[in-house]
DNA sequence: AAACACCTTTGAGTGCACTCGAAGGCAAGG
DNA sequence: CCTTGCCTTCGAGTGCACTCAAAGGTGTTT
């Protein structure tokens, strides 16, 4: 404990792999904190790495810095927030799920279209079927 | 083919779900292209939604407005630019593809502190155990 | 006659999340 | 002593894909 590494703000960003404009942006925005020497100089521990872990897998998700601001304002607020925190997630999932869904419904036709140019270029698909007869051939 | 419904660009964009603007946009850039009548009025006809329907979904995979127009454009020299069309639609396909697993596996972390907060919230989970230590369980 | 839907060009505004530079200053290392 | 890395505030710039308004026009419908 008494002898944690600690990173200051180049080193970090590399870590977390983040410029340390983004971190400083970050940090006006409430999203993380830093620790400073006796001098005033950020820096930063192993338990922020998670915490900058976590936040990434957030974003990852598509939840946009100001969810994300509320999310860490409901955390400094306590247990009280938990369910509060909990349904934000949630919702974040679910709407993760449903853009995967989405692109994967895109991708199929996506995936057609280049078999349907595979077809023509092997003479498996006639000249004359148009990419939406082939389609068509799929939603029986 | 003489009586196929025309539809004015404020019909076709409901229909489309895309505004008059964006159809103008869209037209501008060379995505799409319209016919006229004898006063210059824009009209649309069914294989104008069926292209459109096909770049959304193309616009859907994370394709970009220049990426598009390229394909447009190869598209309109011909049967010749057929491989390198297929090549673009391919590398777009595996890019979304690409983000979908980077999604999935943000999402899996996120299910995760969900049911973390579940475990705290009915106890299952003892107060002490971080979400951190929680989660290494997970990767043995 | 007015309202409505369309046409044109042009240019500005929006939202998001950075990204960077200026300007001025402190402290440690080679 | 000079470079490097950090600090501050502030404001401007970037990229993408729209989104809209201005200003002036035509033609159709009520």
């Amino acid at each position: 404990m008494l002898h944690e590494k600690q990173y200051r703000i180049g080193e970090f960003a590399k870590l977390v792999g983040l410029s340390a404009y983004t971190l400083r942006y970050y940090e006006d925005q409430g999203l993380i904190r830093s620790q400073r020497d006796e001098h005033g100089v950020r820096y930063y521990t192993a338990e922020d790495i998670r915490w900058i872990g976590f936040i990434l897998h957030l974003k990852g998700t598509g939840m946009r810095l100001n969810e994300l601001k509320r999310y860490v304002q409901l955390r400094a607020e306590g247990d009280d927030t938990i369910a509060e925190r909990r349904a934000m997630l949630q919702k974040v999932k679910d709407d993760a799920e449903a853009d995967i869904a989405e692109l994967q419904m895109h991708l199929k036709v996506l995936g057609r279209k280049i078999d349907w140019y595979d077809g023509k270029t092997d003479h498996t698909i006639p000249d004359t079927e148009s990419f939406h007869d082939y389609l068509q051939k799929f939603n029986k």
